[in-house]
RNA sequence: GCACCCGUAGCUCAGUUGGAUAGAGCGUCUGACUUCGAAUCAGAAGGCCGCAGGUUCGAGUCCUGCCGGGUGCACCA
């Protein structure tokens, strides 16, 4: 099946036409021929700024000026005739704007399932995600939600657009920071695995295992520096953390068996947190079982033979494994060379990074065992991996061996990347450089408003900076599920005053789908590239450029369905059928659609239809915000539209039809625009 | 020092391969519920697109320099 919309067929085909035209008129070849979309409806459906390239084309071929007018006249005759086209005007400069036969592409795109709704195809390249990634030590905060909803929904828009997708969420389970809320455990609260294993049992819900490791992470972080946060870390008390990262390394010890329980605990609180956002995973890649599966190892050979990595035998860097890089300069200060295996023997984390990514491409010749991790409600399963072989299950999917790698991973890290990139581009030039893509983001930091309301106490000099960085190890931030819940305890009360007569249950959905809509639609509204400066009141928004906003458009084209009589619905729909085959029924449609109110129904028509060209420009342009803007702009529409016109009451047969047949592609476009976002739209609010 | 990102309305941000009169939201002011739902809609005010050059028929967008802000450049992960 193919994945392409009407309007995108109908663009390949006026290019063709355009490219033939070029190529028998003036001997050019034209490769990219650019389309817009005309400032205003009443310019046309379609623009084309061929006259103007192909101006300094033939100048450049023959010498000889054509004014770009004169040529847009020349290729006119070549789009007139084309079945969907009305007219075709020559305007401003030189532009070609083409009119659509409205009433016929209205009958077309009515008839039309958009792509989000249509299966993947299996035979298709895999595209592998990575995205979430939270150190398992403390609950998620917003931070980690931006990476997350980013990811997820770049995971829809792949899929919307026809791709297959493996979604990996990489769990390192062995790094400082589980050594250090593993500190806290056992140097603070004194406490064995028995001992913890009780506690997790007695808290409440309400303040569960990752928030009880929230507020003690940030006690080891002080306990560090004997107590005063801006104080240096003591010498004596990082031995600790030391020693417990080595036993955790070396596994099979008490300390390895505690700092696993808390690991995987904090994991499944994770899942539950992403699990309320509609977030899930195919698998979960474990840093232990790169250790213990010698996946450095292999991957460090690989790069010996190319000789990607020297051995320092003398200098700063003597003893270490580094891989020479130009990303920059070295100074006195910075070393251009980059250290994959310390003086000591052990591997730093672009080199398990670098392994990981190369099982990640299928290019390791290793796998790891996997078993099955949980289970969701629609019976799909997150499968962790594990070392050891007895463990595996036979029934666990193939994962990994990507064609693309999207790493969704913030900005701040990108210099490791690069590196990892460049590492894997030396031993698999196409994998490397055009397969490994890094899907960087900024930060989501605090305002200092947010700083304010959550007590915290800021210095003059932070006062004056646009936002404060949030830091786990300071316990400086907002925790994902608080926020989640004050959402919805918002929505809940909103639903309230609107709906008091439905039943709990159906009250509490509702504020939880628009609880979920509006934090989707307030982290994915941001270019990646744009740094969030947290505000509680805008996150908290349901009024203006929101999630609700766009649902509440929705919500209120579902009720004209719900209200409308079914007879009229079915001969209205029969009506537009009908204009397919019959001039007279087309040319009554066409009537409605003329005049300036016939402009502004048609301007809604176009902009639905745009929906998989945009959901292919997320995904080709690799950013999620066009998408979320596009199904914004889209609602706008429409309740401008619900507004102006009433669908129920409208008496003229032929204008009802045309308008429940816009109704209906709108509610339909702006469902799927949604879906693809990852926002549900509520039965009522 | 070097590398990357950013600078657009009072604030927060969009602006697709360079295209027609630079757009939203919030905030401010004014108006619209006898209505398919006002979580809405309409209108107004608000812009040397950081500065200076360059390329082009055409620059918010590309190039160079400068100014201002952010991030990174660990034998941390």
């Amino acid at each position: 099946m193919s994945t392409r919309s009407t309007l995108q067929k109908l663009q390949t085909e006026l290019r063709a036409r355009l490219a033939r035209a070029a190529r028998e008129r003036f001997g050019i070849a034209l490769d990219d021929i650019a389309i817009e979309v005309p400032p205003r409806v009443a310019l046309g459906d379609l623009a084309f700024p061929v006259a103007f390239e192909l101006a300094r084309r033939i100048k450049q071929a023959t010498g000889e000026k054509r004014a770009p007018r004169q040529i847009a006249e020349e290729l006119r005759p070549a789009l007139e005739d084309v079945a969907s086209v009305r007219r075709v005007e020559v305007a401003g400069a030189g532009y070609l704007n083409v009119f659509f036969d409205r009433a016929a592409l209205l009958v077309t795109l009515s008839a039309e399932t958009p792509f989000s709704e249509r299966t993947e195809a299996d035979d298709r390249p895999k595209r592998i995600v990575e995205h979430t990634n939270i150190n398992p030590n403390k609950a998620a905060h917003i931070g980690h939600l931006r990476n997350a909803v980013l990811g997820d929904a770049f995971v829809r828009i792949l899929r919307a657009a026809g791709e297959r997708v493996e979604v990996q969420n990489y769990i390192d389970n062995t790094g400082v920071q589980v050594a250090d809320t593993v500190v806290g455990f056992i140097h603070l609260e004194r406490m064995t695995l028995p001992d913890v294993r009780a506690l997790d049992q007695s808290l409440p819900p309400d303040r569960p295992f990752d928030y009880y490791c929230w507020d003690l992470y940030a006690r080891v972080g002080l306990f560090y520096r004997n107590g005063d946060p801006d104080a240096p870390e003591d010498a004596d008390k990082l031995r600790l953390r030391a020693e417990v990262l080595h036993a955790i390394e070396a596994g099979g010890n008490d300390v390895a068996e505690l700092a696993e329980y808390v690991s995987m605990r904090i994991v499944e609180c994770h899942l539950k947190t992403m699990q309320r956002l509609g977030i899930e995973y195919d698998v979960l890649p474990r840093e232990s079982e790169i250790l213990h599966l010698r996946f450095w190892e292999r991957a460090f050979e690989r790069l010996k033979q190319a000789g990607v990595v020297r051995y320092e035998t003398e200098g700063r860097n003597a003893g270490c494994w580094v891989m020479p890089t130009d990303l920059h300069k070295g100074t006195e200060e910075h070393e251009a060379d980059k250290i994959l295996v310390r003086s000591n023997g052990t591997v730093t984390y672009a080199g398990k990074d670098i392994a990981y990514q190369l099982w990640k491409l299928g290019l390791l010749g290793l796998d790891f065992y996997y078993k099955p991790f949980h289970t969701y409600p629609n019976g799909h399963i997150a499968w962790v991996t594990t070392s050891d072989a007895r463990e595996h299950d036979p029934s666990a999917p193939k994962f990994g061996g990507g064609a693309t790698v999207y790493n969704v991973i913030d900005a701040r890290q990108s210099y490791t990347q690069e590196v990892v990139r460049r590492a894997v581009a030396a031993l698999a030039p196409e994998a490397g450089e055009r397969a490994s893509i890094h899907l960087a983001y900024e930060m989501v930091a605090l305002s200092p408003a947010a700083c304010a309301e959550l007590g915290i106490e800021l210095s003059d000099e932070d006062r004056a900076r646009p936002f404060i960085e949030m830091s786990g190890r300071k316990g400086l931030g907002v925790k994902a599920d608080d926020l989640i819940n004050r959402l919805e305890a918002n929505a809940r009360r909103e639903v309230e005053a609107r709906h008091a007569d439905l039943a709990e249950e159906e009250k509490l959905k509702a504020a939880h789908q628009i609880a979920v809509g509006a934090l989707r639609y307030f982290l994915l509204k941001w270019t990646r590239n744009s740094v969030i400066a947290f505000d509680f009141k805008e996150a908290l928004s349901f009024d203006g450029e929101t999630g609700p906003y766009c649902q509440y458009a929705a919500v209120r084209a579902g009720s004209i369905f719900r209200k409308l009589d079914a007879g009229k619905r079915a001969r209205a729909e029969e009506l537009v059928r009908r204009a397919a085959e019959d001039e007279q029924a087309a040319e009554a449609l066409r009537r409605v659609f003329d005049g300036e109110a016939g402009d502004e129904l048609w301007a809604l028509v176009m902009l639905a239809a745009r929906l998989e060209e945009t959901t292919a420009q997320a995904a080709a342009m690799e950013e999620p915000a066009h998408l979320a803007k596009y199904a914004f702009q889209l609602a706008k529409t429409f309740n401008l539209f619900y507004h102006r016109h009433r669908i129920i009451s409208e008496e003229d047969e032929t204008r009802q039809a045309a308008l429940i047949a816009i109704a209906e592609l709108a509610r339909n476009r702006l469902g799927a625009a949604l879906a693809t976002l990852g926002i549900e739209v509520p039965e009522r609010m």
